[in-house]
DNA sequence: TTGTACGCGTTATCAT
DNA sequence: ATGATAACGCGTACAA
């Protein structure tokens, strides 16, 4: 293994000149020298130990990235959202000179030994997550913390990065309403602990109050996921629910309402009109191709990443709760009648 | 930060024997030591500094984890395939105290930059590799090296795994065969690098020859993209390919092709017929569900986890070239005729 | 401009 | 069973 000391010896200088070259500070070794020791360098290859760099800086360049899982083994990069979101992230942390740590997470405080175990500058969560193991992390580590999608607080507490759900719910339903809907479903969970669908909700109802139209529908409620998907395109179809358009909460809940109905004989669009929420990378393989509120998840990403940076290097932060836009995504699921 | 030191001064012992309390040598401690030792380092939350220990012990619990990418800024998280590998992998060394750290790589050199830099105990390759990259990687790298789905090599010079494609393309071609089909087409792109595909190609050459169907088709030559098989679906409609079946070589791939099928009035499965290879997680949320090979994915990740850490442990390896097997999954793509 | 001494937190070695 | 000391590779502070 190559150490400094092997460079300084092979150059005729101390270890510190070749650090000095290495860390450039350039004011401090003439360029000669500078010259020669960078290409000893080059020449055999040397790498710094970065290990025992943390050691001496107290500062590791490494950034830990979580991932829950609520149940154990469970592969939770198979959720397109979580592992478009966690490619960004890493494009973006590569790119500044930092590296990545991964971690799916099962118990808080497995985390929390693995920032202080690696001396982490930073970390990002990536999951949704309760206040009270924010509070746990923001208490046990020293590190700065980045949350995204954890909107159980509008305080500045922590920092944070979401989107502008109400909007989303607002525009994806007003879409509807112009292409002459009147009988708009909500479908999602409005479950207090998901607060993200609480928040798509009030830009439903936003919407439809706007528009005069008071009688919404709002009896689908059910998870999010593709299967309770299928069962709610299901219900619709056999008329229990009587709408001729709904807005999705998710977009694999969206694709599996569309399945769903046309399991049972309800063809999308044609028949029933479906917006998702996501704009998932998958959607471009399937079709019809899902009209939904995209979020920018690789502008989400970076910002993530940027605030993170911004709190490392300790420099000024304007605002410690970003919230992202959102944008419709006309395709092929809304029909105008 | 909290040290050995300090949990050395509150047990009124020497940081030795609360080191050794840590690593568990029984022998070297008394029984009354260890657990007042434990006691205190659960109650003051001490976690011990792994880069401090990398550094005394020559080994890190790091492993690297590389995904290469051609374009820069790229997100190769997106290809639902790289990404369910990766969280099994991600698992798989977790679940063996491990560390996962991350990198997208566009030049190899930074590969092995970070292996040395942190001195990583070993590192698992997700894409495919040129030969010349393989030799490269081993020869600047002290630590164990897996490479995954890197076939352009059969002899045993590398710790690789990898999957039976020539079976894959055997049996999608046989079953094709068994639901009555005479005109069944290959599709994928037989360049020589590329030789996973063919190997497929072997398969399906295997099968038409042992059906005695001489004749089979083999001008469908296109990459592997959703994109592409979109195109290749056309072309298909339109007749210029007159086949009844076609196995296509992924499964982004096999969706583009039935959409392109579908938007040029060729129905799947009743107007034709389509095998696919991968069983892609995202496959569940497409419909039809499309029949395809499966790659037990899962499976795929432990065993190069496994492998790895066979290799970094020392322990004997009986089988340096893994092959995993390959199943037919049967769903909705193929009609009997 | 260059070099020396020391400390970072841990482990291995050798005493006691 | 326990402890003192050196070493791991690098950076800071200061001396030359």
């Amino acid at each position: 293994m190559l150490t400094l000391k092997d460079i300084a010896k092979e150059a005729g200088v101390s270890v510190m000149t070749v650090s000095n070259v290495i860390n450039g500070k350039k004011s401090k070794v003439s360029k000669q020298t500078i010259e020669r020791v960078q290409k000893i360098i080059r020449d055999l290859h040397y790498t710094p130990n970065l290990n025992a760099r943390s050691l001496a800086k107290h500062e590791s360049r490494l950034i830990a990235v979580f991932v829950s899982s609520v149940v154990a083994q469970e592969n939770v990069f198979k959720d397109p959202y979580v592992s478009d979101l966690f490619g960004e992230i890493e494009t973006a942390i590569r790119q500044n000179g930092y590296y990545t740590i991964i971690q799916t997470v099962e118990d808080p405080q497995h985390a929390i030994n693995l920032l202080q175990n690696w001396q982490a500058d930073g970390a990002i969560f990536l999951s949704d997550q309760t206040l009270d193991n924010m509070k746990f992390y923001t208490e046990y580590c020293q590190c700065p913390l980045v949350f995204i999608d954890s909107t159980n607080t509008k305080k500045n507490d922590y920092l944070t990065i979401e989107i502008d759900d109400k909007k989303g719910g607002y525009i994806a339903t007003k879409y509807l309403i112009e292409n002459g809907h009147k009988k708009i479903g909500f479908a999602g969970f409005l479950d207090e602990k998901d607060s993200v669908i609480k928040e798509r909700y009030k830009g439903y109802v936003k919407a439809m109050e706007e528009a005069g139209l008071k009688k919404f529908i709002t009896q689908i409620q059910r998870g999010t996921s593709y299967e309770e998907g299928i069962k709610c395109g299901e219900e619709i179809a056999k008329r229990s629910v009587d709408v001729t358009a709904v807005f999705a909460t998710a977009d694999l809940f969206a694709l599996g309402l569309v399945e769903g109905a046309k399991q049972n004989g309800l063809i999308v669009p044609e028949s029933l009109s479906v917006v998702g929420f996501d704009n998932l990378s998958l959607c471009d393989f399937v079709s019809p191709r899902l009209t939904t509120i995209s979020q920018d998840i690789s502008h989400k990403g970076r910002v993530a990443v940027e605030l993170l940076l911004k709190a490392i290097k300790k420099e000024e932060i304007e605002c410690r709760r970003i919230v992202c836009d959102v944008e419709l995504e006309e395709y092929q699921t809304v029909r105008k009648i």
